[in-house]
DNA sequence: AATGAATGAGGATTCATTCAT
DNA sequence: TATGAATGAATCCTCATTCAT
């Protein structure tokens, strides 16, 4: 990994004018990369799919990178706010029901928004996404052990770690489940819940278990 | 998946001047793959690292991929042969001591094999390098099965797709443990165990668990 | 013929200081088919020649082909003008006038243009080429045959494809002409004449033999 | 046209188990150009093909031109017989039998040897080739010249040249029959016929018109 | 006579990015 | 802010031929 840590740098444009562009461009790429692949990907491409010079895509993003990045971006916030939403839904928390709840949410996203599934999953080549990735990971599973843990569901023995450790899982499994099956496949899904399940369980208190009311 | 299978056209040099040549272009490879990254890797810099020119290369190499698929196959039988040893040499089978052996000579054949950590690990990004690994990953699950199945560790609700998910799941995480750390995150590493062993154990039967002699 | 019809995707450039740049492209192009033959076109001589980097090319051609075809339709066009205004000149059109007519103003293009002999009449190797010659062809001989059908130079028994014979056969007459005599080999361009008048005469009226005013 | 005249030097083989080898690589290179076209037969292709090492077709051929050379002498050679068998049971010659006569033992030559084709009258690119085969026609022309004129077939306007011009004349016909018709363009053909003979009858005796007792 | 090995030269095309306007 | 134009650098791969053995 010879490069430096990407340094962000993106240009947020503040016209409304160019707000209309900016959604094109990335309608555009996640077009394309759904059509094509994350590799395929080149800003001619964007460019002249978007009918925008080539050129401008450099007013609206720092560099190709960007793009990507912002693709993903939207895709993650809309993943973020549903995890919310479904978990708040659920009746008796407890660790299985929160891990099932959790990687369900997950997957719904991926079943609607192929191009997140293509360049998150598929193509996590490019250095900015996959420290991105890691980042989100992190992100994740401190919020959410923070959760459990503020539940009573988790011992002593459970920590931070343990908790990342059980997200990038998930998120592998993800990218087996989905790598040939743009749905995901089933029995993968299926496995991979449990084994998560399964994992965090033997950190899990007696309450973690079998749930508290939520 | 679009391609077709790669269909496999290298040719084998025969005689023993060339198999040096041969040797230090695939010894330059695994330096550049290891300082650059497999998507750095390019006929052009082989070449001139090895200092050898770039229609040599093709002497000894159907095409670039046939290059990062010939190292990944000089380790790949290095790890199988260990695998196969190292099972020889335990008292009790189990899963457990099934995964955990296999599991850690694995991971002893990626601290040796830095090149192979670069390719197999991080940069499975290669389409041909991909397939290898996956096909490679259903035949070390199909082997183990059969082994633990004729032990009868396994119940009747195990199958070949369970342990395909389970090597899966493994590999998955050694990427992880792997990712940033050329040894090996220790606790990943340790947690990684863990869960394909409390996986399979939903699968074994009590003999699974309590193990056989060897 | 397994290539699907080229479609063509030049990319014209508009502003005038490009102007310059692909005239100098084109004239380098030129110069070097004369030269060295259309099989030893390549970018990189025409790039270095006309210093011009290889990547500019490509941003006034979609190709190779594109150059080749830029240079004929320049001189295509130039070839069509003049055998409309000699036609428009002509006081008695009869079958033989016309041929005549028509092919002593190829000869003067062709006289005037040695890079347009050299890829229209020797190179016709190129595929592209090729295509774009026989369609010209095609088109050529509709046009003449429904201006002599109109003036009612040509029998029932007279067809179009007659008319693409014809001029075919004249095409491939121009090319032996000029095969090794850059101002065509005098005799043969005579017989050439001779050779394809008396062979539509075959299909000619009265009044295609003696002709009519025009 | 850079190339200066090519010196032959081809080597022709002695021994009698290098006869058998001949004979394999100009079949395999008279296959591969049937399949592939002129353009892409590579002596590598035609090794491998025949299962010859690469370096051995320099034994029996002086370089690539040399294969084609030789794969087109071979049919040039039955193509000649087979004009002089035909033209020896013609019962009355005129200009007119003796052009049908020859250009459809050409036809019919062609129609046997798909290979000859390719080469002969659609890959013509090569300059060896189109040397050699200017020299036939040459020889075909005055062949058939002194052939006419001994029997008294020919004016005194005839001479060498005109029928130079005719031969190539037909043999440009044959190239634009065969060009994407393996058989022969039927139409294309006929006409074919029917020019020369129109053309040829410019410069025949009443004799030459209506054909002398064989 | 036969050949495994080697190679210099060249092929077309793509790409992300910059910059003068 | 917008963009047409420009480009250095790079990509993989093929080919005809030679030569030491």
């Amino acid at each position: 990994m010879p490069d430096t840590p990407t340094q962000r740098k993106r240009r947020i444009p503040q016209q409304s004018r160019s707000r209309e562009r900016v959604e094109r461009i990335l309608d555009t790429a996640a077009h394309l990369v759904v059509r094509d692949g994350v590799d395929q990907l080149s800003t001619r491409h964007i460019a002249e799919t978007a009918r925008v010079p080539v050129a401008s895509l450099y007013q609206y993003f720092a560099d190709k990178d960007d793009i990507l990045l912002a693709l993903v971006e939207r895709d993650i916030e809309e993943m973020d706010r549903r995890v919310a939403a479904d978990l708040g839904a659920v009746d008796r928390l407890s660790v299985g029901s929160i891990v099932a709840t959790t990687m369900s949410a997950f997957v719904a996203v991926y079943r609607q928004r192929p191009a997140f599934v293509e360049i998150w999953l598929r193509g996590r080549t490019n250095q900015a996404i996959k420290v991105y990735g890691r980042e989100h990971n992190k992100r994740i599973a401190h919020e959410l052990f923070a959760f459990a843990q503020g539940l009573g569901l988790v011992t002593s023995a459970g920590d931070q770690q343990i908790a990342e450790i059980a997200v990038e899982m998930g998120d592998r499994l993800f990218q087996l489940a989905f790598e040939s099956d743009i749905d995901g496949d089933a029995t993968v899904l299926q496995e991979a819940v449990k084994v998560v399940t399964t994992y965090l369980e033997l950190y899990a208190t007696d309450a973690g278990i079998s749930g508290v009311p939520a």
